[in-house]
DNA sequence: TTAAGTTAGTTAAAATAACTAACAAAGTAT
DNA sequence: ATACTTTGTTAGTTATTTTAACTAACTTAA
């Protein structure tokens, strides 16, 4: 944001220019005369920036468009290709790595399971290998690389770049960025799994062409991503979107420091314990919302019951998020997804009895893909801006 | 906000240093020198765009200060009256007006009540006398006022003006703010009344200094106003801080459109009824919460107990707002004022237990004047700048 | 074919607002 | 007195945008 009381100069207003005409051709392709419509300057200023940023690489030309009644334009594209990036998310005992262009498109991917118990040695060489991995795979040059974006579970400090809490990586308390960066040689942003998706859904999936949302997360804990007006909110402590600590369902047994009390009662590990007493048997490394909707449908006593009761208090969840915020698009992701668009309905028609106003509500359209998108894109997002988080 | 793709010019700059002079001179006197290191500009450039706003009575040469080893600088001061403004407050049956300088010093004030029912053609004649009365007593031409903001209870929008609910001034799905500007010939603002306290509390009350708070305010409702980074959000469907549709407490008897869940079981109607099943007699005019504290100390059976309940209650609530937004600050006020700063202590310690990341917790400060002071600041804050809010 | 009108993009000059360098004025320290 | 500091101004430079006028290239329609 603008800070309040915030001063600038030419350079200032250059920078923004340029951004606003990579911001537009970003969208897509256009001629020199559309952009100066497009971003209100004026035709000259366009040009010279244009042939600034084609000498650096950054637009290309490629090719003459349809006349409207006079002289045919010529076609500008953000040349996606002039640089890459690396999005990496670790996944219980996996790394996922890939390497994209500008846009956010994939070029490579990279997959690896680490050792259990990992080190915080061990997570770094995997990065390392995944790296030239992917490096080789695209004939990229390192120095091509933009940056990497590593997405983890657990508590992350974004702006300091330390992790307090992240069990499957073996990072406790540690200024992971900077190590990274070190041993990569490579500017490095880090954030937790589910901002990483949010972003990612953000930029790709549900939440395009959307500025204010939140991105549910139902997994082990409950979680929420939240983007107000184009911008990561983080919170004042880096605690915003812990919606697992709100006040729905029983509240007998939270203790400090520990689960809060909407996911010890309604995340995957109460709902197993819960399922586990209903049904024969269990899968392991299935969704166990997907058992139980199977189940349900089976017949299979007390499992509607159940389900009932999860959407219903995953509702409540969601109705104190819009209380709060009132966004325009509210994502379900992890475990919500198994709900199908059959169970969305549900609660959409419960929340129109309970809240004035009901956002537009989705499942998540990434799937398995959000969180590398999202790293991807948390490097992407500051390029060729500085700081684009609130 | 800055948008994504936005552009600028060099005048986009010019204002934009103007405003930041203008930001420090808000905070304390300073000499053109101490601007130039506060602002990062160059001194010539200070010189410039202080004489320019010398000239047009936004500064004040005040005097000469004290050397610092050298010549001794000369003090520039924001000139807080060459401007003024009004802000107006519908409360029940009485509008309550001030005039103030562009520091939000109140210079005058007025009062009177509305026979009920009001009609919007007599609310907006109590406008007017209102005016003129402020005007005469300052000995203010209206040719100096930058605007008025009126704070209504009910359902606003600001960003079109217009009122869908407002049943104490008689305005009802009205543009109103067109025409109190029509009749009145002033720019005018409108917002609902807990948004303008917030206001009130953030530039002179329990919220100077903070960027990131909410106020929470219950009274026949339950609301909120959130300020993000410095500025207020409203939400996609200026429907944010709508607290009252929590799903906190028993959800028997919400109807569409009706009260929300929250608010119906712990603001003032709710109280109201059980106390009234407690208490000997209740006196009209005084707050319920404040008599229940009153026999609460005098041991009257019950009275504790409902006490007990209803901070626990709002508790819940706060530490839902506290997990999805995790604010810097978190303001109280309307009813529950009256809990003391012990209620506040009770309520910390709660959710020290409930969430990760406690944020401030304040009473409010200012009273039955943040409204009026909110209205004021309503005019103020988008002055020099344009839309200080998202 | 040709004239008229439109659209795309460039060039050149003017305007704006920042910056640097140099200096004067007015003080303090020794 | 002399040297040094701090404040503020003046003069001139630099960077960037805008305006206006121009060329180029195309469409439309007589």
């Amino acid at each position: 944001m603008r800070g309040r009381g915030q001063t600038g100069n030419t350079k200032y207003v250059k920078q923004m220019n340029r951004e606003g005409i990579l911001f537009q051709l970003k969208q897509k392709q256009m001629s020199r005369a559309d952009l100066a419509k497009e971003t209100e300057l004026s035709r000259p200023c366009v040009s010279a920036l244009v042939d600034e940023m084609i000498n650096e690489g950054l637009i290309c030309e490629v090719g003459i468009g349809a006349s409207k009644g006079g002289r045919k334009p010529m076609l500008l594209e953000y040349n996606t290709q002039a640089f890459g990036v690396v999005g990496a998310v670790f996944e219980g005992s996996t790394i996922r790595m890939a390497l994209a262009d500008l846009k956010g498109e994939l070029l490579a991917q990279y997959e690896a399971t680490l050792p259990q118990p990992t080190s915080g040695e061990m997570a770094i060489k995997g990065l390392e290998i995944g790296l030239e991995q992917l490096l080789t795979q695209t004939h990229y040059d390192k120095s091509r690389l933009l940056g990497m974006g590593v997405g983890l579970p657990g508590v992350t400090q974004k702006r300091s770049g330390t992790i307090s809490y992240s069990p499957s990586t073996g990072w406790m308390g540690l200024p992971v960025q900077q190590e990274i960066e070190a041993r990569l040689g490579l500017p490095v942003t880090i954030d937790n799994d589910v901002n990483m998706m949010t972003l990612g859904e953000y930029y790709q999936g549900a939440g395009k062409e959307m500025s204010t949302l939140v991105n549910m997360y139902v997994g082990t804990g409950i979680g929420a991503g939240i983007i107000i007006n184009g911008q990561f909110y983080r919170g004042s402590h880096e605690a915003s979107g812990e919606i697992g600590y709100m006040m729905v369902g029983p509240s007998n047994n939270p203790r400090p420091g520990d689960y809060g009390v909407f996911e010890s009662n309604y995340a995957v590990p109460a709902i197993y314990a819960r399922a586990s007493q209903l049904l024969p048997s269990i899968q392991e490394g299935v969704s166990i919302v997907e058992q139980l909707v199977v189940h349900a449908q089976q017949g299979t006593e007390g499992v509607q019951e159940l389900l009932d009761e999860l959407y219903r208090k995953w509702a409540y969840g969601i109705a104190n998020i819009i209380s709060v915020l009132d966004p325009e698009l509210l994502i379900l992701s992890g475990e919500m997804l198994y709900i199908k668009e059959q169970g969305v309905q549900t609660i959409r028609e419960w929340l129109s009895n309970w809240v004035p106003v009901v956002p537009v509500i989705r499942l998540a359209s990434l799937g398995d893909q959000a969180g590398i998108a999202g790293a991807v894109h948390s490097v992407l997002e500051s390029f060729p801006n500085k700081s684009a988080t609130i």
